[in-house]
DNA sequence: ACTCCCACGTTATAACATTACAAAACCACG
DNA sequence: CGTGGTTTTGTAATGTTATAACGTGGGAGT
């Protein structure tokens, strides 16, 4: 299991706890490491995405903590994604304008994601930071990129054989 | 997004009258081939996205199109955005909820967008549909890409001298 | 104890987008 | 023509996503 490939994870079946328990020991050691505080709204909305392992709209998510007995005023949901978004655990997907679990957490990548029209589904996947012509376009106009987000629309094996 | 902004140039200079004209001229002779009505709201919405030359909100364009003796209700502008976004005369800029003329028009392309976050200029390139990862995972996996939006962030030339 | 920083509580509101239904314009074809 | 179906628009209301602003409290270092 835990030499799952990190290829489409999403859309094979695999132990949902262990990947949870995983990630959270690793966020645990990372924020420990940079004097992070893991606090207990931030680590219920990691265990959250981790759990239900599909994109969340920041509002689902305010949903789910007030049923675990937290706050529920829309700043405490983004503030909590905030801070998972930019410390990597959490990516944002633009298009449905919500949040999913990093599926692979305390590394540097450079995510993209695959995203099911039909069930919403996202699943992670790496884009190689060379050879294509976004880069080579913004070396030559002396843009200086930053940050990438790639993310492909269309159906997943399931869907598609469904439609 | 409403913010006017002085830096608000393309990457480089050019004639916008020109390119005004020939992207309409463009837009005109698409829609007459494929029995597409250019309706007023559609034609000005699209105008003002040419003449503006950056990306602008939904409702900077309901803005706009109040300005010029429009109908100015939310379904005004999203139906006309919805309709050159499907025809390939606009691109939204999901990372600014955002609307932008096509560079392109008129020809089938796989765009990708290089986005100032000082400015918030959008430039439009071309990506390469071939030879990166994500397209290769989406096969190995049985996802069927329909569409794949690229949106790097960075700093513009410009903005990069400045800061 | 003081103070600085960080996180949280809370209210309010901004910004983005859609639903729903009625009316009008367009257009194909008999 | 005219009439019936399709597309587009008018309009009100509402839904969804995200942030501003400002005050409070708690822990670390001095």
């Amino acid at each position: 299991m835990s030499e799952e490939n990190p290829i489409s994870v999403a859309f094979e079946k695999h132990n949902h706890d262990v990947c949870l328990t995983h990630a959270m020991q690793t966020a645990e050691e990372y924020c420990h490491k940079q004097k992070l505080q893991l606090t207990p709204a931030r680590r219920k909305v990691l265990e959250l995405l981790l759990q239900e392992h599909r994109a969340l709209g920041a509002y689902d998510i305010l949903d789910l903590l007030r049923e675990a007995g937290f706050n529920s005023q829309p700043p405490v949901a983004y503030r909590a994604l905030d801070f998972l978004v930019e410390n990597g655990f959490v990516h944002k997907i633009e298009r449905l304008n919500a949040f999913v679990a990093c599926a692979l957490p305390g590394t540097v990548h450079s995510p993209a994601f695959m995203i099911c029209r039909r069930c919403d589904m996202v699943a992670e996947t790496q884009s190689s930071s060379s050879g294509f012509d976004l880069l080579a376009n913004a070396d030559a106009s002396g843009f200086k990129i930053e940050q990438t987000i790639i993310e492909a629309k269309g159906l997943c094996q399931t869907c598609a054989e469904i439609e």
